[in-house]
RNA sequence: GGCUAGUGGC
């Protein structure tokens, strides 16, 4: 079954829904019964396409089969529901979750910590934030980011660097994801001097700026008319090697 | 445990 799984992925990541499915049943076909893996794959690519009746379908002949939904299963739908913006049916799997006794672990929370903080409700998300450190599941790097993409966009970027100073706290170093959201946080505020220190501490820890980060800069940049540094970092860019688009 | 779900710009 694992060969079959391996090979699902794939076609999934590269879009081909299709041939994932033919691989499903290709297995049913020869008898290797499906593992929760199995369906967790076809599950996520599924949710790819925001086909959740899809989902719910899958959903029911998992049942059938006798498998139990893991915390994966859960995750992948929740996700699946998230995307298309429909975070309360997401809170409500989340919910059932619980019930049937299965943890929610640092990604789940995640999910709707992410959810939240994109539909404007960073206090939704600080809220679970909260909820995670009761329950004692760990807040890692992602968690923490998507945290402050949250607190960026609603405009706290002096709660945006005490959630990054509490990450450090507990020993986690923010990634070139932490220092562009921080960087875009600042350009769309108008804080351009900010979001050029913020830059040159990057690169002093060690951090190296990749496209998306030099983008969100030059933009920034360009919003602001400081065209001329605009210019000086595109130029930058290129040295480094990287393409602008 | 080994294959599956979560975070940044234009």
């Amino acid at each position: 079954a694992k060969l079959f799984n391996v090979l699902m992925r794939d076609m999934i990541r590269s879009g081909e829904l299709a041939g994932a499915r033919n691989v499903f049943d290709e297995m049913l076909r020869r008898g290797v019964r499906p593992t929760v893996v199995s369906f967790n794959t076809l599950m996520s690519g599924i949710c790819k396409g925001a086909d959740l009746d899809g989902a719910n379908a899958l959903r029911g002949l998992m049942a059938k089969a006798g498998v139990t939904p893991d915390v994966y299963t859960y995750g992948t739908l929740m996700q699946g529901l998230c995307r298309v913006g429909r975070i309360q049916d997401a809170v409500e799997i989340f919910e059932e979750m619980c019930e049937r006794g299965v943890d929610p672990n640092t990604v789940v929370f995640t999910t709707l910590i992410d959810a939240h903080c994109k539909e404007g409700d960073v206090a939704a998300g600080l809220e679970l934030y909260r909820e995670m450190a009761a329950r004692g599941v760990q807040m890692d790097l992602v968690a923490y980011n998507a945290l402050v993409n949250g607190l960026c966009r609603a405009r706290d970027l002096k709660a945006a660097s005490d959630i990054v100073q509490e990450m450090r706290n507990t020993g986690l170093k923010p990634d070139k994801v932490t220092y562009t959201t921080l960087i875009d946080g600042c350009c769309k505020e108008g804080k351009l001097d900010m979001a050029m220190v913020m830059k040159r501490e990057m690169l002093d820890e060690g951090v190296a700026l990749d496209e998306v980060t030099y983008t969100a800069l030059i933009s920034g940049l360009r919003k602001a008319g400081r065209s001329v540094e605009a210019e000086r970092v595109l130029c930058e860019m290129v040295d480094v090697g990287l393409e602008p688009d």
